[in-house]
DNA sequence: ACTGAACTTAAAA
DNA sequence: TTTTAAGTTCAGT
């Protein structure tokens, strides 16, 4: 939900993969979304809207699919309102390279606060920003962990990376 | 204002 | 192997 009042630009950047969800304000990239039946209907392309950041974000996303590493700067997302914790637990998994994975351990301790591992997994699991706020590189210490859109979706932004991630099974 | 759950972890019982 | 306690946020009551 927001938590401040910037007009919210939403579009849609439809991709082999299906149509993502891309919401745009004017301090940057406000929350982008992995395609799925929630994504609205009659959502308007991201074509040349946006200036050089929608260029940006739509170039990202066309290289990231092909499995081709691309990263969009800090700078460029509207994080605003978010609380402090989160922010910190998003910059530390900004810095996971492309191709690897970090525990949620390993998030808590970057952001200063090693006892606090479940609230980085809740961190993780608030990620405004699928893809470029890589949450899919963060794995349990012995599972792979959870994922909002479902385990598959993060298997596969994985495989994209070369990493393959083994579902264990209970 | 409280309580419990959430994409967890490591250590004790 | 099961239970517990740890930090942070949010939804529900």
């Amino acid at each position: 939900m927001p938590k401040h009042n910037l007009e919210r630009r939403r579009y849609r950047i439809t991709t082999p993969w299906g149509a993502w969800q891309a919401v745009f304000t004017e301090r940057g990239l406000y929350e982008f979304k992995l395609p799925s039946a929630r994504t609205p209907d009659g959502l308007p392309e991201l074509r040349g809207q946006e200036g050089p950041l929608g260029v940006r974000v739509r170039k990202a996303l066309r290289a990231r699919l092909d499995g081709r590493r691309d990263r969009l700067p800090w700078e460029a997302f509207d994080l605003a309102g978010r609380p402090y914790f989160h922010r910190r637990i998003w910059r530390a998994m900004q810095r996971i390279p492309f191709g690897e994975v970090r525990t949620y351990g390993d998030l808590a301790r970057a952001a200063g606060s090693p006892l606090a591992v479940r609230a980085a997994g809740q961190a993780c699991g608030s990620n405004p920003i699928v893809l470029f706020l890589p949450c899919h590189r963060v794995v349990a210490s012995k599972g792979p962990g959870g994922f909002g859109a479902g385990l598959a979706w993060k298997r596969k932004l994985l495989a994209l990376e070369g990493y393959d991630l083994r579902i264990k099974r209970g």
